[in-house]
DNA sequence: AAAATAGGGATATTTGTTATCCTTAATATG
DNA sequence: CATATTAAGGATAACAAATATCCCTATTTT
């Protein structure tokens, strides 16, 4: 059970736009170009994202992608289930019914025990990760990335940003 | 992103040799017949749980499986892990060495913030998992399951047991 | 008018899951 | 001792999902 690779991608995109001066986009070819990633294929990571509607996109030259929100509003959780969708990891497929001692009618009214453990654990999973918001992220990131590194990056897409 | 379905069997499984007296053995004929599973396949789930040792096994007639320790002591996780892995969800391969900004022989001493946060989900829900003890399911299956079904179905598995 | 962009459909390619089949070695039972 | 039954595991196939790539369209800036 892994997550998409695009999962990652969004999630460093997101930090990417964080930086970004109000009102400015960066495009899928710089994002592609700056994290070393396939463009046609993170493309696909970034539509999701637009279609949650946690970006705003634009057309046309200088256009591109630009956060919905502050990054103070902008969760983990929204960002992954963007691009992994929202279902559980664990399906019941309702093996219990198979049983051969039960009557032939009979029907559970709650769902099965183990699935309920296993999606708490699931939802143990989402409130990490609904807990940790994308400025939390840049505070981090802004720490450990050496400064001139950082100044670097940031002239760099505000070189390419519409 | 979905676990195995040898996730949900392999519960449901320890969950019917939870309730086996000391020193008996259930086969995966008796096992997949119960759950309506594929024999040879729910076969491959308790081999995992052979191999890491969650379970005994014996061979002949009246051979198969029992549980090698008390279900006070085995935890969910332990059961999803040997069907699973314990391999993260979340894979980091590390796309912040691509920044073109980098300097060529720059190399990190942390992983990458973005994996951290990620890998802190994947703890949180395996913090969970090991909360949960196979014995904790076994109580509330003995209170939600009507007690002639599982009259039933005990006598069923042991008829059934070598 | 031209160039660049996001969106999205179609289609491979690769990998992982699900499943089946068969052989081997061990063991209980008659 | 002979037979039937079992777990273990290797080989392989069918199927589904992830990972791309390509191409066309509508929009927008320059």
């Amino acid at each position: 059970m892994i997550l998409k690779s695009q999962v990652e991608w969004a999630l460093h995109c997101c930090a990417i736009l964080a930086g970004l001066p109000e009102g400015r986009y960066l495009s899928t070819k710089a994002l592609a170009e700056f994290h070393g990633l396939p463009k046609e294929y993170l493309s696909k990571a970034l539509q999701s994202l637009s279609q949650t509607g946690l970006v705003h996109t634009t057309l046309g030259p200088s256009g591109g992608y630009r956060l919905a929100k502050a990054p103070t509003e902008l969760t983990f959780l929204e960002i992954v289930e963007a691009v992994e969708g929202k279902s559980r990891t664990f399906v019941c497929t309702n093996i219990r019914t198979n049983n051969p001692c039960r009557a032939p009618g009979y029907c559970e009214e709650t769902p099965c025990a183990v699935a309920r453990i296993m999606w708490e654990a699931d939802e143990a999973w989402r409130d990490k990760l609904r807990s940790v918001r994308l400025s939390d992220l840049i505070d981090i990131l802004s720490q450990e990335i050496p400064s001139d590194l950082l100044k670097r990056s940031f002239a760099w897409v505000l070189e390419r940003a519409g």
